[in-house]
DNA sequence: TCCTTATTAATAATGATTATCATTACTGAT
DNA sequence: ATCAGTAATGATAATCATTATTAATAAGGA
């Protein structure tokens, strides 16, 4: 039987209490200060089951993958320039996808954000 | 000086010659067939390149990089089920970027395909 | 308490990607 | 055409993130 462990648990309030959207190493690193011994497998193992059963969000950008503890449908600005990772409400116009009947859990939006598109200008 | 090696020519050919979204290793295995002794390397680094000039696009699923000749910002709908990938245009609803002055190179949605969704009906 | 089984820590193993480096192949000038 | 400089390559080692293994621990239920 599924048991709700206390690390378990301790991951998800993590994730639930912070608005970045943290790798499994940040995690790691955050739950720590709290259970000193877990271990990292621990992080990992929990982070890939909570994302399965549809509890927590995951997404890779740069080679790692990112968690979000909100796992209500929504957008994820990200810059591939400087990494930056931003939430964004899901626009009905989304709802091409119902033509589909393609069931959307999550949305990645990848480009240049406007702090970068500003340096990399041409002075 | 930048060139354009034969190899590079390949690579870029390959890739527009398929509407699938191959792997670094897809497209290894692919060009072999017309240059037996190409390294891997080389296609990693190729595909990377390509890829940073904005040639190509490129996203990662499944804990693997995807590439697509289509460099033209459009939508990828994956299917985190089955892991198939099939491309949409991009709906002028996206414009919400616009506000954010965020230009748009790349989107990927992640659910469930109507197959997928059917297979896991309970019955 | 005892038994069964989920969960864990520690660590080894895997797999994808990147770096290294000696060699090869362009390119432009002499 | 020869030469020098340098980009690109093949082969392979190294790296990094993630997953698997395994023995030990902990949590429920009988």
């Amino acid at each position: 039987m599924k048991r709700f462990s206390k690390r378990r648990q301790l991951i998800l309030d993590n994730l639930a209490g912070r608005s970045d959207h943290p790798t499994a190493e940040m995690v790691f690193s955050s739950v720590r200060d709290q259970i000193p011994n877990i271990s990292l497998g621990t992080v990992y193992r929990n982070l890939k089951e909570l994302a399965e059963q549809g509890t927590i969000l995951s997404f890779s950008q740069n080679g790692k993958e990112h968690f979000d503890g909100n796992s209500k449908p929504h957008i994820h600005i990200c810059c591939v320039n400087c990494g930056r990772i931003e939430d964004r409400p899901l626009p009905d116009s989304l709802r091409f996808v119902n033509e589909d009947s393609f069931l959307v859990k999550n949305v990645i939006v990848q480009g240049i954000c406007s702090d970068c598109a500003k340096k990399s200008e041409v002075s």
